[in-house]
DNA sequence: TTGTACGCGTTATCAT
DNA sequence: ATGATAACGCGTACAA
């Protein structure tokens, strides 16, 4: 109820000024001892807490952080700034949330609006594509810290934390030709994000390398959700050759498309195998059990959070950029393991 | 890389007053026509932004809100947290995050924390209890509202915003033994928080209002976790008289029956049915699907957020508390479907 | 060791 | 219609 004390209050109790007060509560050694303790006593007295607003004002610092996603309530998202959050919180910053809903203009908004509030960096997982980067680059121009996560942009001089989504997709490919599969379809989303263009050619090149060739009409685009998937599916089975196995760039697709497979007299696996993308915890509970490729998601938080601190530090001197590819991680489970 | 540009900086190109540029950037009435015309061109040539953190310390309105949640990454509560950011995003409010890890010290400091940085409000899930509460009272008698949500502690002049747990716990209950079950077992997770107390209670009515007994060895005390639902599901199975049927306060502790249950010669819904809380997103994707109380995460979230505004907006007259009470939906699946 | 004075960027209250 | 000045709360260079 009362108005918050300020370090005035204190001054004015004790008949000493302000400075003297701030001082004392920063361990400055220029201060006697009988004074400090008096302070501090004065000041747990009066219950004084320090106004970080304006310490923010006056040291251009406000120790938030803006993170931007599409959106907070997917399992991935919400699991990297889970390790963002982990990380950055000891260090005495705090975890500024925005969703973009898949929204370009709105993203721009947003991180106008975060520069605005002076957020000491942003961690970003974008909805832009490569074509379309240019929309953003005055923003990424300023001195604010950029970091990408998972959906980048190439850019030379921002940092980026993403996973090897192409070796991830080669190693679900190859472990679904180890299973003795003929003829592996695809489910690329064709939103334009580089990931999926990597997951696409992870793909393509497991084929050729094991001696596959890579069929157009397997390859299927769509957009990630459960209703595509199943539309994808119907499609697949419809051919005049049906595949035997999809390796889907996403969980919620694929998801879709093993509904549709189980309406049909076929069994996964032994007829049909599948494996996914992003492992969510759903894939794990599913009968049968989902196989995917795990993506980390709160060690990218960790790393971004990382990568952002050693950017801090290295602000006064010279600007360090890096771009950390974390690996994938195909997780086997029954949805592919025909041979036992 | 430039410096960022202020309203003196506009004023000096102008000739003019900081003051005049501020009226003239705020729609001020008191200003020519020509002037503010040639403000806001010069303004957003020198690609002007207005800093926030100076707006915010002058007003003593920062337009930050701080979220406190267990962690991030559970459904329930990161759909809590989309639905905050959709509701306060428009009004200009930026959402914070913190995680408690439901650990009781850190959730203190996290409040004073989020006080320090001069938030405008608090929504939080805590995880203290009733009997601890005074521990929490002192941070809650400032001027800050604070909103409770899902877990809530009972502060007469705090608002919060929960769903009816004892309504969802009780239509779980009758719906079970509608469905012909005659031994309704309950896992009760006791941990001390008013919701599980609401759902046992829920759960414990409903079997006397339709003539049961209340069976203390078919209440199975323990985490929230898979690992116990397993144990609780081995013990109850191993009873002289086994039950026929689970309604567990949790989905996750469910999980681990179910998984348990699948092990066993028992067939789920015909032999066995299964009800959980919370409607998790695994629940719809298992085989069977699971049976849930839903309890509309981004629509708590949504309603939080709301009760905040009306709060703030009142706060120069009268403060209004609110309890908002948002129904649980019980969620029909095969796992609870015995009839055709 | 302590006090004085200023600046961070903005808006609001007086004058003019 | 515009200018000058104070104030928000803090830290710090400089002076004493």
């Amino acid at each position: 109820m009362s108005k918050k004390t300020t370090i005035y209050d204190i001054a004015k109790e004790l008949q000493i000024t302000a400075a003297t007060v701030s001082r004392a509560l920063n361990n400055n050694p220029r201060i006697s001892k009988n004074t400090r303790e008096l302070v501090l006593e004065t000041a747990a007295r009066m219950n004084y807490k320090q106004n970080r607003l304006a310490l923010a004002l006056k040291s251009g610092k406000s120790n938030n952080i803006g993170v931007v996603v599409p959106y907070i309530n997917r399992n991935f998202f919400s699991s990297v700034i889970r390790g963002v959050e982990d990380e950055l919180y000891p260090k005495g910053y705090h975890v500024i949330i925005s969703q973009t809903h898949e929204d370009k203009d709105r993203e721009l908004k947003i991180i106008q609006n975060l520069l605005n509030a002076q957020v000491d960096g942003i961690l970003i997982s974008t909805s832009y594509t490569n074509e379309e980067k240019n929309k953003l680059e005055p923003a990424l121009k300023k001195s604010t810290p950029f970091i990408f996560f998972d959906r980048k942009l190439d850019f030379p001089d921002i940092s980026s934390v993403t996973i090897d989504d192409y070796q991830g997709a080669y190693d679900a490919t190859k472990h679904l030709i180890d299973q003795g599969c003929k003829r592996i379809a695809h489910f690329y989303v064709n939103n334009g994000l580089e990931l999926y263009k990597n997951r696409l050619l992870g793909y393509k090149n497991a084929l050729l390398q094991s001696g596959f060739e890579v069929v157009p009409e397997y390859i299927i685009p769509l957009k990630n959700d459960m209703e595509a998937g199943m539309e994808a599916a119907k499609t697949l089975m419809n051919l005049p050759v049906p595949p035997d196995a999809i390796f889907s760039s996403t969980d919620n697709s694929l998801l879709g498309a093993v509904k549709y497979l189980q309406g049909l007299p076929i069994h996964i696996p032994d007829d049909f195998c599948v494996v996914g993308f992003s492992n969510e915890p759903f894939t794990e509970f599913m009968e049968p059990s989902i196989s995917s490729v795990d993506q980390s998601p709160v060690e990218m938080g960790r790393m971004a959070a990382k990568v952002f601190l050693e950017q801090m530090d290295s602000e006064q001197s010279v600007k360090i950029h890096k771009k950390v590819i974390l690996p994938a991680k195909l997780v086997i489970r029954k949805s592919s393991s025909k041979i036992q």
